[in-house]
Order: C-alpha cells, then sequence, then structure tokens
DNA sequence: TGACATTTGTTCATATATCGCACAAAATTG
DNA sequence: CAATTTTGTGCGATATATGAACAAATGTCA
C-alpha cells in the first residue's frame, strides 16, 4: 500500500472513539488527547467531527458517545453471516444445557463475543455480542489460540497482560502453551475458575468445511453447581453436537 | 463550529463504515462509492486505511468488516452506565414474564437496542444490543416518540419510512400522534402484530429522577401464545414495577 | 483570600496531506 | 472479442495537521 492510500485523519479518529472503551463514559480534550497519544488540536477536531455527525454530544467541556455510535458495529454484526448462523444452535444448545452458551472470534489478545443465548445471569461479567475477555483465561480463547499453531499463540501470549485473575489463572506461557497442545489433541478447553472465582466453562471449536477454525462455542456455569471435573461428561457431548450440525453450513 | 473544526475525511471513513451496514458483508471499491456517495478514488483510501488498521480485510477484490471493529461500538456499551444499569433488572423481568425483555433509546427514527434478556428465540428477527428497528411501529418506539413532544414526534415521523410491514401496521402520521398522545396519558404502549405478524409487545419509559425519559423497555410475546388483548393485564405490572425499580437509581 | 502555577481550550499561519478529476489499465460481461 | 464496468494512479486544487502562542479556567499554597 502506498503511503497516500491512509486517510490519517481516518485512522485518529478511530483512536478517538476507541479512547471511550477503557471505561471511561465522559472524555474532555486533554483526556482524549493523553489516551491516545495526538495533539489535543488534532483530538478537538475528530471529536467535534463526532459531535457534529451525532455520533457524540458535547456539553461545552465533556464529550460522550451516542448510542449512534453502534451502527458502527452494528454493521458487522448485521453483515457477517456468521453470528445470525450461529444463533439458533446457540439457544438449542443453551435450552438443552441449561446454561448460557456462547460464540467468539479471536481479535489480538482478546476474545470477542459474537452471538450468545444466556440463561438466567448468575454471575458478575455482563457479557453481549461486543463483549471482549482476554482469551489466554476463557475457554474459547484457548480453543481459538490452539488453533493458530505455536508460534503465533505464543506471540499473541507475549503481547498479552497474563494477570493472574483467581488463584487458578495460568499465567505461565510455557504452562499454557503445553494447554493448547492438549487442547488441540483432545478437541476442547476447560476453564476452572481462572477468570472469575465461582465460573467453570468448556468450549469447542468451529471450523468450516475446509477445517479452519472460524469461531468458539461455550457453555459456561457456576461452579458451585458444576463442578470442573464435570463439565466434560456433562456438556461435551452437546457441544460436539453443535459442533457438528454446524460443519456443513459453513461453506468456504 | 466552524469549518476547520470538522474532518471531513473522518466522516467520510464513518460513512463508509455504516455502508456495510445495509446487510452488505462484502463490499468492492465501486459498490461502496455508490452506497456513499463519496469518489472512488476516496472510499479506496478509507477502505485501504480499515484495512491496515485490522478492522477490515482485503482480498485484492472484496472488503468485509472484521469483529475489530465491534471495539468502536463496544466503547459505548461498557463506557455508558445505562445498558449495565438496566441489565439485571432485564434479566429478572424476563424471568418474571417467561418472555424476552428488552431496553432500547431513539436515534433519529430508529429505536436502538442497548440490552436485552431474551428467552428462547421463536421469533424471525435476531435482536441483540446495536440491532435497530423503525421507531415507528414499535411498541419502545412509541413510548419514545411520545416523551418527545408532539412538534418533534412529528418531525421524526416525516423523516420515517411508514412502511406497511403487515396489515395491522400504522402509517398515518395524525393517527400515531393520536396514539402518542393516549401513550403519555396512560403510561404505555402496545403493538399488536405491526411489526411482524405474530409479535406482540408492550412497553413503558424509563425515566431519570428529573422526569426525562432516557429509555424504554419492554416485552415482547409471540401473538399465538398472548393475545394482545392480555398483554396489558399480563406485563404491565411487572414493567411498571421494574420502571418503579430503576427511577431512583438514574440520577443526573 | 489572593497570588502564582498549572491545566485546559482555542486560534492561527504554514507545511503537509488529502480530494476528486481525468486517464489508463485491468477485469467482467454478453 | 467488443463493450462495459471496475480499478489504479498522477496531479493540481483544496483541506487538514501541527505546534506555538494566548486566553480562560482550575488548582495550590501561604
Amino acid at each position: 500500500m502506498r503511503e497516500t492510500d491512509f486517510v490519517s485523519g481516518f485512522a485518529r479518529g478511530l483512536k478517538v472513539i476507541e479512547a471511550f472503551g477503557e471505561t471511561r463514559q465522559r472524555l474532555s480534550i486533554a483526556e482524549a488527547s493523553k489516551l491516545t497519544e495526538l495533539d489535543r488540536a488534532t483530538v478537538r477536531r475528530s471529536l467535534l467531527t463526532l459531535a457534529e455527525l451525532g455520533y457524540a454530544d458535547y456539553d461545552g467541556k465533556f464529550f460522550t458517545l451516542t448510542p449512534k455510535i453502534l451502527r458502527l458495529g452494528h454493521a458487522y454484526l448485521a453483515a457477517t453471516p456468521l453470528p445470525a448462523l450461529l444463533q439458533p444452535h446457540l439457544d438449542h444448545l443453551s435450552e438443552k444445557a441449561g446454561q448460557s452458551a456462547s460464540a467468539s472470534v479471536l481479535d489480538g489478545t482478546d476474545i470477542v463475543y459474537i452471538a450468545r443465548a444466556s440463561q438466567r445471569r448468575v454471575m458478575s461479567i455482563n457479557l453481549t455480542p461486543g463483549s471482549r475477555l482476554p482469551a489466554y483465561c476463557a475457554s474459547m480463547g484457548r480453543v481459538l489460540l490452539a488453533a493458530l499453531g505455536e508460534r503465533e499463540a505464543r506471540e499473541i501470549l507475549i503481547r498479552s497482560e497474563l494477570k493472574q485473575n483467581t488463584p487458578n489463572t495460568k499465567t505461565d506461557p510455557d504452562e499454557l502453551i503445553a494447554e493448547f497442545r492438549r487442547v488441540r489433541a483432545e478437541g476442547y478447553a476447560i476453564i476452572d475458575q481462572e477468570l472469575e472465582i465461582g465460573l467453570c466453562s468448556i468450549a469447542v471449536p468451529i471450523d468450516n468445511d475446509r477445517g479452519e477454525t472460524v469461531a468458539a462455542i461455550n457453555i459456561g456455569a457456576p461452579a458451585a453447581l458444576v463442578p470442573a471435573a464435570e463439565m466434560k461428561e456433562r456438556y461435551l457431548p452437546l457441544l460436539k453436537e453443535t459442533q457438528a450440525a454446524l460443519r456443513p453450513l459453513l461453506r468456504r
């Protein structure tokens, strides 16, 4: 790509939108400038542009995003067949398991939820399409990283902030790589309260007809109700069933 | 705002992202140019910028959005307290009613879902946060338009494409305005298969402590199971309960 | 409180980058 | 294979980014 095929004003603007993501709903120009490491004048112009277009509100001091910004992400959810294709299968799976079922894909060091069928939410985490979790400590993340191959998986681990969320969290890259090898061999990943105390989950990959992994699906359950040891026998058959039902639908 | 406080390259880029929304997952440069009414060279630069940043894939012919684009919308959902605040109440409401419960806000002529607790999906519509429906024929839309006051509501109706989705759909502006008056007086709106045959819903406004309507919540049910006539007695008390529980939480 | 220091928002001139047109090349279509 | 559509690129006109300078607001400390 040539230098002139890049619209830096656009790139800067997107960076400004993402600056709101870090649990900051209101940003002053100076704050946004710090977060994005862009010049204050530049950030100001981006923010005023967002306000002019209705993507943000401005009270003279703080900018806040408006729901119109959801159009951008929705463009993906509406236009991509995968989420809509997975949804009814997740509903069915969730129904049969009596637990929440989700689907996600990898984006950098995170997994991104693209569909979800939830039973009553008992966990503190509120997950919807678009929600993100660190891949290294999520069952779907393990499955997706395992599908990448060792070198690429290791590169992502290096870029990840391997945080000890709970006493159970595995944070040693070599131990994780070994776990990916097991996941590849056995076809599923189980997380026993590595992300949050009280939460277990089990995931399997979703492959297209070429055998490429395009997503992962999982079932999450409260550890109090379903000990990690029982996750496999209770839910793996259901996940495998869903996996098999989806394979012929995923052409390309 | 001064002319020079507007970054048109940014605005053009956002328009390009939205072009994917119209159920088009793959766009060529020429297609995107037509949809956005932007010059081909401009669209090409925007698309290549998106690809360079990882928001889009490019196979040399077609561009597709990647899940990274969800970061943009998620910045809103994560940063705005309203969706997270509403979610547990919707879960509870959905549980008690045995039907799906949702929350939405107004964006132009559309309502935008910001949170949802779904029971098994029987309807053809797959709704997630970010999903949009025309306000004039949705129960939450009626509630939100009614809250605006007559002149503003009428302006939105004028801009709306008042489509006859089903034989039940009300499309006469004056009839709709009269209905808004009733909604304001009685505090709820019911839709009887105006959007889709077989789907009924009932909605109430969610006000903050100043009495400003900040969102609407609803319960949707299959007409086959719950006739429109029964929606009020079955669900209005539950909705009112949720509405009351939320009021003290919405300071500002 | 009031003086000083710091942070924040805004403006401006100018160097730089982008836009959109026109043309050429490539791909698609019938 | 000719006609049509789509894509890539060079260039002049135009729009934007930059960083310094200033003004206004905010914070700090005696």
